[in-house]
DNA sequence: GTCTATACAAAGATAGAC
DNA sequence: GTCTATCTTTGTATAGAC
């Protein structure tokens, strides 16, 4: 049992992470849900409310994750590292998937003023996961670089946003895979 | 004296760098170089291959230069990293500006059929390109890195792409002279 | 909550005068 | 080459019945 309102979000989501903002509209969604137009925007009374509302509901289960991973003593850096990667390697299985924040940075202009702030904050809060993952694991001794924390961590998210970018348009899927195995080896 | 065919295509090319294909209309073009919107479509007849024309110029004049450097005795491996740097330096001063591709690949599927395979040759042959770098540079004794020339290339482009495509919802303008700075260290 | 019907704006595109 | 006028489709959004 999975409620309307639940439908339209998951619908949205996924057709913004392989089409884009600009190209979803109300009428594509109620399609893919099975209702009628209008009753999509009983739910969400404007496309803007809709953005807002996929995008919160995508950072909060990131947060939710990362916060659960720091908490637990067990976890080691790389254990840190590779959970962060793994849903990147999720959505570059599917051919045209990219991260939703890619999507909308990608059209940031195009986008509803109050869009604006929660993409941004989803960029600045991810290089910091990132760079909290380096900084403890070079602490540690697990990992070995020379470059600053925040040097690092803006390349290696600038990496793993731009595979999935490039790989939506080449179609090659090793992309990802390939930025995920260069980085783990200049960690060593 | 500049033709009006280049200023709508000088003008499209902005308008997508800045807001993506989607955003532009006939109609903001017109308005933009101070004529009417029939006749922007009497130059191009549609929003497709106005598209086409924009990118094949882009691709040619970068396909042009990177000959020239090729062809030069005089330039080291480091002297062509830093020519194909600056295009994206150039970029990055400008707050909502990316790549041109970079902005492509964000809406494939939102572009017409005959878009996709002009985006995917841009960035197959750009990757080239860098690896061709790297390796002569290794070869030469001017780069030191253990990856191999393929997925150092993949790597390295994706990072270049993803630092504009951050940029521009993060506003941070640093984003790209970090990456930079980064690529230089690893290499040396 | 979901529907039909509809208003309104903007988009891509065409016809034909000048 | 540029214009006015117009067609057609699609988009966001609202009103109001069930």
């Amino acid at each position: 049992m999975i409620n309307t309102s639940t439908k339209i979000l998951d619908t949205a989501q996924e057709l913004i992470q392989t089409r884009g903002y600009s190209a979803i509209s109300f009428q594509l969604i109620a399609d893919q849900v099975g209702i009628r137009k209008p009753s999509v925007i009983h739910h969400f009374p404007s496309k803007a409310s809709l953005g807002v509302a996929v995008i919160a509901r995508y950072r909060e289960s990131f947060a939710i994750q990362m916060r659960s991973i720091k908490a637990d003593p067990e976890k080691t850096a790389w254990d840190a590292l590779e959970f962060y990667f793994s849903p990147y390697l999720a959505f570059a299985e599917t051919p045209n998937k990219v991260c939703l924040c890619g999507a909308l940075a990608g059209e940031v202009l195009a986008l509803p003023e109050e869009m604006h702030s929660e993409v941004k904050d989803f960029m600045e809060s991810h290089q910091k996961w990132l760079e909290d993952i380096f900084r403890t694991g070079r602490k540690n001794g697990e990992f070995q670089f020379d470059e600053t924390p925040p040097r690092l961590s803006k390349t290696f998210f600038s990496a793993l946003q731009g595979a999935l970018l490039i790989k939506r348009s080449t179609g090659d899927l090793s992309q990802l895979k390939d930025v995920q195995k260069v980085i783990r080896r200049l960690l060593r």
